[in-house]
DNA sequence: AATGTTAGCGTTACCGCTATCGATATCACA
DNA sequence: TGTGATATCGATAGCGGTAACGCTAACATT
């Protein structure tokens, strides 16, 4: 059944062996018109027995398209874009359409040299986080002929499309919530990483937030390096121990605000009562805990699905589309440690 | 600066631009040999500031190679995939080729579909996980004009190379260790997912390494779905409802193991006092949690790295490699759960 | 009978880039 | 001065498909 020796099979042998032409069997296994019933059953009868796959290369090469939707992520480790990425292919599942997936590792030359090696297979579009990018990044995507969205952030200026929320907001409205609940000795817990803006956009949204009703932060503390139960369960640690009277921890994650959670829960501590904990993302990790923790939803499924349908719809119009910019409303909620 | 009117830059266009021929021009964007330094300064230095970005398409098809890997791995989700991904990365890193991701969701037709799309694209390599496929994608691998490794599990008969641990043999490690410490009231709660290969065999060792000394399970729960802490800690409850008296219960993953503990936290039950626990994958939510859970280390990070190494040598060959096949011994944890 | 219509298939000309081979210029050295 | 070696470059011919258009036979229409 299986020859391995046999050279590599191509359209022309397949046509060949089905009595056509190179292009009725192109057409009979594309499954486009212009083919009888019984033509196009042989021809794919014949490709199935003897294992032909089709060269995507040469024929995206001559008919100028390519079914793939690029999406650049910063991490696939960090729990919160893969969400993302199901939301993507949730939409694109029902279409000829297929994402792929490159990560830039939180660092703008990566992701130039990421986006670079997308764009050189010329997608039918390109979903990236962020707002962010490197002045060559900008150029390539403003002159790419695909579809470009911006996701996760609508804080700045996209180059195309943009789907997201305001961290910044996010950060001022967490603020607002835990200043009605009558928090005052307030502590932050977040990422340095010098790339991470949307972290950094909701701290400055949270310090605005406190700020306007006359209260400053107590202490805060930055980690380098990927969020982790582990890190946030030892800054918790540090930070309740040199600020025993802190009332309440606002984390750049929900992954360091269960970090926090376990310290308490170990050291005896009760949340809310002695301290209040609050995270970012509703991620799933959260659901089955002791407690529920406060968290603002990132709404992260919906920004993939509707980025991913903006680039449906690009592709259905002639024109280039106008660009869209959908600002979604993240949902806080309050859970029990609030 | 961006005239986005300008038709779309060629290889010609950049070749003309500079004065040279667009053999030259190529030579000198893909850094080979036979350009003067002069020569090619300028065709870069074009290249750049007209925002040139190479058609791979065309490249490939006519240097008839891609430097892409394929990787095929059921979910992103899981927690699992991501770094086995991460040491895919970490050694293909240093060289051109890039990997690619297609996820299978679990299901062996959607994994056919995802390798046939992936192997039109004519990769350089293909690492995909299980040894589990359907008759058509077999016939697909071992046709493929590249290397294909199978990854993560060893039992069972690759096409062609794999790396992986044993799931049996880590399953009956895991009841062997269990027993040695006394359990003897013993349950089990995993996955009911028809076609997760690897959960069922550490199921099935698990049960052979309990009946080698003539133990039998107490109680047995399977859930469809994704894993989760919520899942896990919900069954732990009804499991030790029906049967208070167990002493120990194996999940299938430590996502559920974390939600069995979260069950006993709030329940006031003693880890390992009034009940042991252990789990597998050894994930980095394991860290920081108030106890050490027990766990078997699954090393994917590792079997990443050598599935890309094996795809990097199959490179350098001439000859078209004979199969490898790694069996790493996976360490077990045994934390303060067990 | 002449003409139009349509389904089904084939021929031609590329798509944008690179392997290959040959051409030319330059320089070292006998 | 001639000879070869070396460095640098260009013309040609594809890579494996598909778009566009052309052609034919068979049947419908007037």
């Amino acid at each position: 059944m299986t020859k391995s020796e046999t050279k590599k099979l191509l359209l022309k042998d397949v046509a060949r062996l089905a009595g056509v032409s190179e292009m009725t069997a192109s057409r009979a296994l594309r499954g486009t018109a212009d083919v009888s019933k019984a033509t196009r059953a042989r021809v794919e009868e014949i490709a199935r027995t003897h294992g032909y796959v089709p060269n995507r290369i040469a024929g995206s090469l001559s008919s100028q398209s390519v079914n793939l939707v690029a999406v650049v992520v910063p991490s696939l480790n960090s729990f919160v874009f893969p969400e993302v990425l199901s939301g993507i292919s949730s939409v694109l599942k029902e279409t000829p359409l297929k994402p792929v997936v490159g990560v830039s590792g939180y660092e703008l030359e990566e992701e130039e040299e990421v986006i670079r090696e997308m764009l050189s297979w010329r997608p039918s579009g390109l979903i990236v986080a962020g707002l962010e990018h490197s002045e060559a990044t900008r150029r390539m995507m403003a002159q790419a002929d695909c579809p470009v969205v911006e996701v996760m952030d609508v804080d700045g200026t996209p180059v195309g499309h943009c789907v997201g929320i305001s961290h910044l907001q996010a950060g001022r409205d967490m603020a607002a919530q835990i200043l009605a609940r009558g928090y005052r000795r307030i502590g932050f817990i977040g990422t340095k990483m010098p790339q991470d803006f949307r972290a950094r956009k909701r701290f400055d949204g949270f310090i605005e937030g406190l700020s306007e009703q006359g209260v400053t932060l107590m202490d805060r503390e930055h980690y380098a390096g990927e969020s982790s139960i582990q890190t946030g369960r030892q800054l918790t640690a540090q930070m309740l121990e040199r600020n025993p009277d802190l009332d309440c921890i606002y984390y750049s994650s929900d992954v360091m605000s269960v970090g926090g959670l376990m310290h308490c829960l170990g050291a005896g501590l009760s949340v809310p009562g002695d301290v209040a904990l609050a995270g970012f993302n509703n991620l799933q990790i959260l659901q089955g805990l002791p407690l529920d923790l406060a968290t603002t939803d990132a709404c992260r499924r919906e920004i993939g699905e509707r980025a991913a349908k903006i680039v449906l719809q690009a592709r259905e119009a002639e024109k280039p589309l106008a660009p869209i910019c959908t600002r979604l409303s993240p949902p806080i909620s309050l859970g029990q440690s609030l």
